[in-house]
Formats: structure tokens, sequence, C-alpha cells
DNA sequence: GCAAACTATTTTAAACTTAAAACATATTTT
DNA sequence: AAAATATGTTTTAAGTTTAAAATAGTTTGC
């Protein structure tokens, strides 16, 4: 049992198509590097990877985003979203606040506390992905990112299809 | 000397951008795959992806395997195969009994329903996987496969160092 | 032999996630 | 203007996931 794969290529067999094999390898490094940071974000920060991510989003819009746009850009369903920003809140990390013009939606921000902690921790995390990512060499790295832009762009494109 | 030594730090800072984009940038592809998946396990099966991915393991392992292999390599927590298997079991689907030397250690195996069931589920798995990924191109999927396993083997020795 | 250390797994408690229902507010229709 | 419909968000209930503690069994060092 010594040379035993231990990722999710190890239920290849021969006859397995080319499609298959590059989403179970895709799966395979991006687990393997969100395990890492999950780790660590727990390990100097004690806190998670959803919460990251919500504080990541707002960092890039100062105005603060509204409850949906969160969601849409997390890829993580509504309720989701809005059990994090409870928390956030709660931790006084972010201000939660209702339109004047509707008072239906939200608007979620930054607060100075929040921009303050969020900026130690996204140091942080920019070093442990280039720990990470960096080894594979620049050409590598600017290579796949062109190509996972592709993917993005025809999988987005099948999907739009499919739900015609 | 000015001149060179901006220009270097500067090289160091956009390969740093660089490392975090693809980062990004492989975590969106994945997921948007993964939700598809996700999505049409839950709708045609009534099954989730960790099931799903449990029986694929034991589908190449006629004989079975221990816990510990399967939580390595499914990349989740000892606790977590657990409670798929008490629920695999319970629908069974898989069989688990302890081994004679080692009454520590349990074996889990595919029965003969979990294996058909196993069968048509797969099926139709790689057509939804090629209905994401095939859109790419064969040469551009080749090109992809290659250059994540590069990225996998960087990782995994980058993770090798950092434990020592 | 037997206690200490180690190993494999399960259980537990807390956090995360989701779909669906509920709620609150806006907009459109009649 | 009332009713119906649509929209944005939260709540709920059920299931998943994790780290850590607990359990059970094995090996090691004296």
């Amino acid at each position: 049992m010594s040379a035993e794969q231990i990722d999710h290529e190890a239920r290849l067999v021969e006859d397995d198509h080319h499609s298959l094999k590059l989403w179970l390898r895709l799966l395979t490094c991006s687990s393997l590097v969100e395990n890492n940071i999950r780790e660590s974000l727990r390990r100097e920060f004690n806190t998670t990877l959803p919460r990251f991510d919500f504080m990541a989003q707002l960092q890039r819009e100062p105005d603060g985003l509204v409850m949906g746009s969160l969601s849409k850009r997390m890829m993580v369903s509504g309720g989701n979203v809005s059990g994090i920003a409870t928390q956030l809140v709660k931790d006084g990390l972010i201000s939660r606040d209702s339109l004047k013009n509707d008072r239906r939606t939200f608007v979620v921000k930054l607060t100075a506390k929040g921009l303050k902690t969020f900026n130690k921790m996204a140091a942080r995390h920019e070093e442990w992905v280039i720990e990470n990512i960096g080894p594979l060499g620049n050409d590598n790295i600017e290579q796949l990112a062109k190509l996972l832009g592709e993917l993005k762009r025809t999988t987005l494109t099948a999907q739009s299809e499919s739900n015609k």
C-alpha cells in the first residue's frame, strides 16, 4: 500500500475520456490549494475561507455590495451569504444597511476595523498562494491562466445554453 | 543601479500578482463545473458529490479500501468519510467489515447493488463533464491537463517542504 | 507482562451550505 | 387603489464538513 495515490485522479481507468481526466485533475489542484489556504486561515487568523472570500469581495468595492451581488459573485446561495454577513456584523467587520430607495435591499460594506483586519489577512493570503503556485514558473502560470480563462468562457456558455 | 533594482522588484510584484490571479481563476473554474455536477447528481439521482466520489473510489478497488485511504484519496476528513460510509451502508450500497488481523481497521467495498447503481451514475456523470469541458477543444484540454499536472506536482512538493 | 505511545476509526459540537418557505417591499395589472 | 406578481433578503430545516475528543485496538520499550 506504499505507492498509493491520494487524490481524485486515483479513480481513473485506462479508457477514461480526456475531459474526465482534466476535470479530476482540476478538482485535485483546487482542492490541494484550497485545503492549504483554509488551514492557514484557521491557524493564523481563526477564520474561514467563506468569511475571507466575503471580505475580499467587499474590499474591491468601497461603496459596498448588495447581498444578491455577493451571492452571485461568490457562487453560493443567498441564505449562506446572509448567515456569514450576520457573523461579520456581530464581529464589527462589516456594516449592513438598507437602501433609502428600496428598503428590501441591503448594502454590506467593510468597516474601518474590517478593512484593517482584511488587509492583514490578505497580505498573508498572498504569501500562501505564492508558496503554492509560484514554483510553477511564470510562463506556465501565464499559460494556465489563459487556458482557464477559455474554460470559464466555454463552461459559462454551455451553462446558459442548457438553461434556455 | 537604481533602474535595475526597481525593475527586479517590479517584476517580482508582477509575478506574485499572477499567482493570485491564477488561483482565483482556478477556483472559479472548478466551482463552476462542480456546482453543475452537484446539481445534476441531486436532480437525477438524489445523491451528492461526496457520496458519488466515495463510490467512485471503491469502484476501482474490487478488494475494497480502508477508511484512512479513502479519507486521503478524497482529501476530506476522516469523520466525513465515516459519516458517508454510514449512509451508504444503510442504503445497502457498500459493505463495511473489520479486518481479521487488525480489528481497528474497517474495509469498505461496493455491494452488487452499489456497483450497479454507481455504473448508472458514472455514465451520466461523464456526459455532464463532457458537456462542461468538451467545448474547450481537445488541444486545449491536453495542454491544460499537462499544466495542471505540473501544478499538482509543485504544490505537493511545496506542501511536503513546509511540513518538515 | 504491562504501561506508554501510537494508529484507525467514530463521535461530537460547531460552523457551513443548501433549497424552500417566509417575509418585506416594489411594481404591474386590472 | 386593490390585487397580483415580482424582487431582495432572511429564516428554517435538513444535511455536510471539519477539528478535536473519545473510543478501541495494536505496538514498543522496558
